[in-house]
RNA sequence: GCGAGAGUGGCGGAACUGGCAGACGCGCCGGACUUAGGAUCCGGUGGCCGAAAGGCCGUGGGAGUUCGAGUCUCCCCUCUCGCACCA
């Protein structure tokens, strides 16, 4: 009897089924000896319930993760929650709800849909970050960064908002004002703690070629970041104090064109400087704008705003004096933070030579060219030969840089040197969801971290969020009073959390020994699963989320506790899904939720509509592929007609045909959906098991082809529609076991190649017929078939055939022009 | 500005190394079944000419290489993404 497809009726069933059989669970047996795949998906943000990114990430990732099973695969697939963060705080104060109950609620909700999107997960690795076993051990992580003089204290700027009196993430600043009030953010500075990962930007670009599978783009984001640039320092002597300043430029070429030097805004000896010359009163505004202004404000500048400081350094390249400047141009947290000004040469410096009426003088040319320093609209960075610089006139470059390079070093007047546009990592916010810094500060023993047997150190349950200011814990009345681990004295808490990025920087580790307790995991736990096989998310974490991971496990190679150093080789990002051309948003008001559809038309539908959208990195418009919402999805239909040809088969039973045509269509698919799975082309693998579907249907009175058709087309089913697949598999098949277990269908690469091949012909490489040829068609029986093709007798009429293209059995084109 | 990528029917998208452009699906048109269709089934569907056979045009625009270009090369246009005063 022809089966009707329900899935309300079949997905609830399989997903208590496949729970209670325990399908899902890696496997640890030692005598299992299937290789493994860890499956890793990046885990979700319990921001409320699961939205249409992850719906479509973690259709791919399953889709792997159940392809690599039926592969034969001992599968890691681990899920988690990165349960910390502000949106729990908000909510905290907004409503009056603690954080951790808003958030285990929302997690609570995201696991039951995803077990209702019948994702294959090894539930016995859940984690969460913000349960107190889990952030021990990112406290424990903190501590060996520390010892290791990874982990430091700086000052550094945090956003404050007045009104509010409260410290502000990035994310919290809208347009220099305060998400909550308006008011407009000023900066302040506070003690903060950093992770070094400038001590690894070498490291983390050089290993970017153990990237073997990204996204060509992310490694090029990840390159763009760390921003290496060779160049020089070199020393300049402020001649009113006789001190030296240094500065690094890329240009050392253009050292002799230097007419004016500058200084950032917060460079240390700038007050001291103004002061010494009598500008102070000119150049203290420019310090008090910038101390006003908010971090996340990107305000461009189109001028190029600056003063005069008085004093005057020293080229060391020609004993010439140029006048100093203060502007906000130059930036104190790259290269040193203070630059020699060459106008003629960076544009930067053109501008402001221009604007504030400064000399530029040329000092590379193009070859054959005299330019007028006057007549210059723009900065020429391009190469070309020194001129007007001494000893190197007529050098051309760029290979005068490494001349010039070496010739500072020799006189003594600079040096190579590489800089690096990545800084230090800024872990600390005044926050509560987060986890703890473990430090204790005390009076006589300075910064002490907390003994690794009094971990976590716990949050506090009864902060009070209402209060404003640095942070709850640090207003909290007794949490950070302590007693020094060192001398037994009153001390404090640092009262910072962590980075939320901490937590996610290390969460695939746990998976691998989830409930160990003697560490973070168990070293052979992570090296019998990692460096992970596939590691599955969205491009937004291309930089930060990958980045933070990538200097955790390289640090965590140093400390002697992995092997490898980097943790996921093959990277798979999906695209983002969008609406109308936007992004959902609550403002917009275009959100689509996946679980409506799900329960409306069943988790495999919505598998399938994100899957065969397209390919599965480009962005998919719901707008464009959703159609209209009360009516059947296409996927849907699919599936109706895929349950209609199984079923009818296997009503009809063998009856000994076998149709050539389906038997080498089954094997042919076999053979490219395979080739699509390890290439993760999800939409084109579907749209092949379409077309094995549509000929099955076609194909009638064909038993024993046609039921060999519908157990490998149930089998490559399953990773997309795993509710639909099992229906088929277990009742209508028969089998006792999921299709988890089952092996993924096998070819016979000689059933997939065609005995007859279609043969076009062209005249002039124009179609003009096509012809039925045997696959092994000699080339000139092609010929004379193809001249015999009434096609080509047509139009070769009254035509001379100057050359005869053949190839065999693909094509024969006969040129009759010149 | 710098860097990366992309432009193919009404729409999402196919097309391995240059060799049948538009697979598959949506939508639409026609038909069947139906009280009904938001279900299902059958047929059609790039544009133009033609009754048909068939022909011409067609992968953002323009040149080029080639017997042959969506695919390779150069120039231009448009869009998306990332970074953005990084010396």
């Amino acid at each position: 009897m022809t089966r009707r497809y329900d899935p309300s009726e079949i997905e609830p069933k399989w997903v208590k089924v496949w729970e209670d059989e325990r399908l899902f669970e890696a496997s640890e047996d030692p005598g299992d000896d299937r290789p493994r795949f860890y499956a890793l998906d990046m885990f979700p943000y319990p921001s409320g319930d699961l939205h249409m990114g992850h719906a479509e990430a973690f259709s791919g990732g399953d889709a792997v993760a159940r392809y690599q099973a039926m592969r034969g695969r001992n599968v890691l697939h681990p899920i988690g929650w990165d349960s910390f963060g502000l949106p729990a705080e908000n909510a905290a104060i907004k409503r009056g709800i603690p954080p951790a109950e808003w958030t285990d609620a929302n997690v609570e909700q995201q696991a039951a849909s995803f077990r209702r999107m019948g994702m294959s997960f090894d539930w016995t690795r859940r984690l969460q970050t913000s349960d107190p076993e889990y952030y021990g051990w990112t406290q424990w992580l903190f501590l060996r960064l520390f010892e290791n003089g990874l982990a430091y204290r700086k000052e550094s700027p945090v956003n404050w908002c007045p009104k509010d009196q409260t410290v502000l993430a990035n994310e919290q600043v809208i347009q220099g004002r305060c998400e909550r009030c308006g008011t407009l953010v000023e900066r302040r500075d506070l003690t903060q703690w950093f992770f070094k990962i400038t001590d690894y930007a070498q490291r983390l670009l050089d290993d970017v070629d153990l990237l073997v599978d990204w996204p060509e783009r992310v490694v090029t984001m990840q390159r763009n970041w760390i921003g290496r640039s060779e160049g020089a320092d070199v020393t300049f002597t402020i001649e009113e104090t006789g001190e030296e300043i240094t500065t690094f430029t890329t240009r050392p070429d253009t050292l002799w064109g230097v007419t004016f030097f500058v200084f950032a805004v917060e460079h240390p000896a700038v007050q001291r400087l103004a002061e010494l010359a009598g500008t102070w009163e000119q150049v203290r505004p420019l310090l008090e704008k910038a101390r006003a202004s908010s971090l996340a404000s990107h305000e461009e500048a189109d001028t190029k705003e600056g003063v005069p400081l008085g004093v005057h350094a020293v080229n060391p390249v020609n004993g010439e004096r140029v006048p100093c400047y203060v502007a906000p141009y130059v930036l104190m947290g790259y290269g040193t933070g203070a630059i020699m000004a060459v106008p003629a040469h960076d544009q930067r410096d053109f501008e402001f030579a221009r604007q504030h009426g400064l000399p530029v003088r040329v000092v590379i040319e193009p070859p054959g060219q005299h330019v007028d320093p006057a007549a210059m609209t723009e900065a020429l960075p391009h190469e070309g030969v020194m001129v007007n610089s001494g000893p190197f006139d007529g050098e051309p470059s760029p290979a005068s840089i490494a001349k010039v390079t070496a010739w500072l070093e020799r006189e003594g007047r600079g040096r190579e040197s590489v800089q690096f546009r990545l800084r230090d990592w800024l872990i600390s916010r005044q926050r509560y969801w987060g986890a703890p810094i473990p430090i204790i500060h005390c009076p006589t023993d300075g910064e002490v971290a907390v003994p690794d047997d009094q971990l976590p150190v716990l949050l506090p349950d009864d902060a009070d969020f209402q209060l404003g200011g640095e942070s709850p814990l640090a207003q909290h009345p007794t949490w950070k009073h302590v007693t020094c681990p060192s001398c037994g004295g009153e001390a404090e808490r640092d009262t910072d959390t962590m980075d939320t990025f901490v937590d996610s920087s290390w969460y695939f580790f746990r998976y691998c020994s989830l409930g160990y307790g003697g560490g973070p995991f168990r070293s052979e736990d992570v090296e019998r699963w990692m460096p992970a096989d596939q590691y599955t998310g969205g491009v937004e974490h291309a930089i930060l989320h990958l980045l933070y991971c990538r200097f955790i496990t390289k640090a965590l190679h140093d400390l002697g506790m992995v092997s490898f150093v980097e943790p996921f080789p093959k990277l798979m990002n999906q695209g983002q899904v969008i609406f109308d051309g936007a992004r959902m948003s609550k403002t917009r008001g275009n959100i689509v939720q996946p679980m409506p559809l799900v329960e409306r038309w069943g988790a495999d539908t919505m598998r399938l509509m994100m899957l065969f959208a397209g390919p599965f990195e480009d962005d998919i418009d719901w707008q464009l592929i959703a159609g209209d919402p009360d009516r059947r999805p296409g996927v849907t239909s699919w599936l109706g007609r895929v349950f209609a040809a199984v079923s009818d088969t296997v009503d009809r039973g063998p009856d000994g045909q076998e149709p050539l045509e389906l038997v080498r269509l089954t094997q042919k698919t076999i053979k490219g959906v395979t080739e699509d799975m390890d290439r993760f082309r999800f939409n084109t693998a579907i749209s092949k098991l379409m077309v094995l579907t549509n000929e099955m249907r076609a194909t009638l009175g064909a038993g024993g082809a046609a039921g060999r058709a519908a157990r490998a087309l149930t089998l490559m089913l399953a990773p997309f529609a795993p509710f639909a697949a099992e229906e088929l598999w277990r009742v209508d098949l028969g089998e006792a076991s999921s299709t988890w277990a089952a092996a993924w269908p096998s070819f016979d690469p000689a059933m997939t190649v065609e005995e007859l091949v279609t043969m076009i012909v062209q005249v002039d490489g124009k179609l003009r017929d096509k012809l039925e040829v045997p696959a092994d068609i000699s080339e000139p029986d092609a010929l004379a078939a193809a001249r015999d093709a009434e096609g080509a007798r047509r139009a070769l009429a009254g035509r001379e055939v100057l050359k005869e293209i053949v190839r065999a059995p693909k094509l024969v084109n006969f040129v009759t022009v010149g």
